[in-house]
DNA sequence: CTCACATGTTAAG
DNA sequence: TTAACCTGTGAGC
């Protein structure tokens, strides 16, 4: 589940259901049992993300920092009958009388001091997420950068909240082949990948979803089938490795990059040939 | 049932 | 570059 819509998605979530009461906070499984008994009792202040970072603040300057990382989920109940016993593994609960959140196979749940949220924040690059995010902070990488624009927008210091599920379907959505090197971009391409990743993590945000295929794209408009898998969304070619293209029907073209799983179209993301003499493609 | 794999990151080699 | 971490899902037997 977890890129950075899942984030801010759960941050207005808490906020909303927590946000200025009083709360319990435990640890069943016991691994953040420190840090709950430091804040039990005490008052939410809010919860906001940056990137794929999420901090839930309370009174006296404490802040819980979650990262979710590959597996990590955390579930809100609000205004439930009864709290039930928590099921498996519960890292953290924070509870009301009405209420209760569960997270579980979280790579990060720690108590941290301001200066330390300030720190994740400063090696963040700008979220798309945020009203405040200067998307020249990642154009100033990208547009000297060797990198390819795959592996580049995946880094957090460079764009934050980006997955490798957003990463696929953009890159599709402009026609960029991942491999392309960063500097080879131009700015207004940068510009246009931007604001459609606004758009798209907004919608993620209202909805939980990654929807990225346009209107004339949708099963209804194409007369196909639905994706039926875990992640639900729509989508032009993560995960669909072998599978026609829904503009161009070529099989969807899949290469492991940094360890991650890269999915691209061979026509519609066509190789980008750099003016130099060789003339190989980049 | 077991197994592979996943929307992520870090640390070790 | 690789393993490690933590959990849920789906495929296959």
């Amino acid at each position: 589940m977890p890129e950075g819509h899942t984030l801010h998605r759960l941050a207005n979530e808490l906020r909303e259901v927590f946000g200025g009461r009083v709360v319990r906070i435990g640890s069943p499984q016991g691994r953040f049992a420190d840090g709950a008994a430091v804040v039990d009792g005490s008052r939410v202040l809010g919860a906001e993300a940056w990137g794929k970072h999420l901090f839930v603040e309370f009174e006296g300057d404490r802040f819980v920092h979650v990262h979710l990382g590959l597996y990590g989920t955390f579930d809100v109940h609000p205004a439930v009958e009864e709290i039930p016993l928590p099921v498996g593994q519960v890292r953290l609960r924070i509870a009301t009388a009405s209420s209760y959140a569960d997270l579980r196979g979280a790579t990060t749940c720690a108590l941290v001091t301001l200066a330390e949220r300030d720190a994740v924040v400063a090696r963040s690059g700008p979220d798309p997420l945020r009203k405040d995010a200067d998307p020249d902070r990642a154009w100033a990488r990208i547009g000297r950068s060797a990198a390819p624009i795959g592996t580049l927008l995946m880094d957090q210091s460079v764009v934050a909240g980006v997955g490798n599920v957003y990463r696929a379907e953009v890159l599709f959505r402009h026609r960029i082949h991942p491999l392309r090197p960063g500097r080879t971009l131009r700015r207004t391409q940068w510009q246009a990948m931007w604001d459609d990743l606004v758009e798209l993590m907004e919608y993620g945000v209202r909805t939980g979803r990654i929807d990225t295929v346009r209107e004339e794209h949708t099963p209804e408009a194409m007369g196909r089938p639905p994706r039926v898998d875990d992640h639900g969304g729509e989508v032009y070619v993560y995960r669909r490795t072998g599978q026609p293209c829904h503009v161009c029907t070529r099989p969807v073209r899949t290469q492991v990059l940094g360890g991650r799983n890269l999915f691209w179209c061979g026509r519609c993301q066509p190789v980008f040939r750099s003016r130099a003499r060789d003339g190989r493609a980049a």
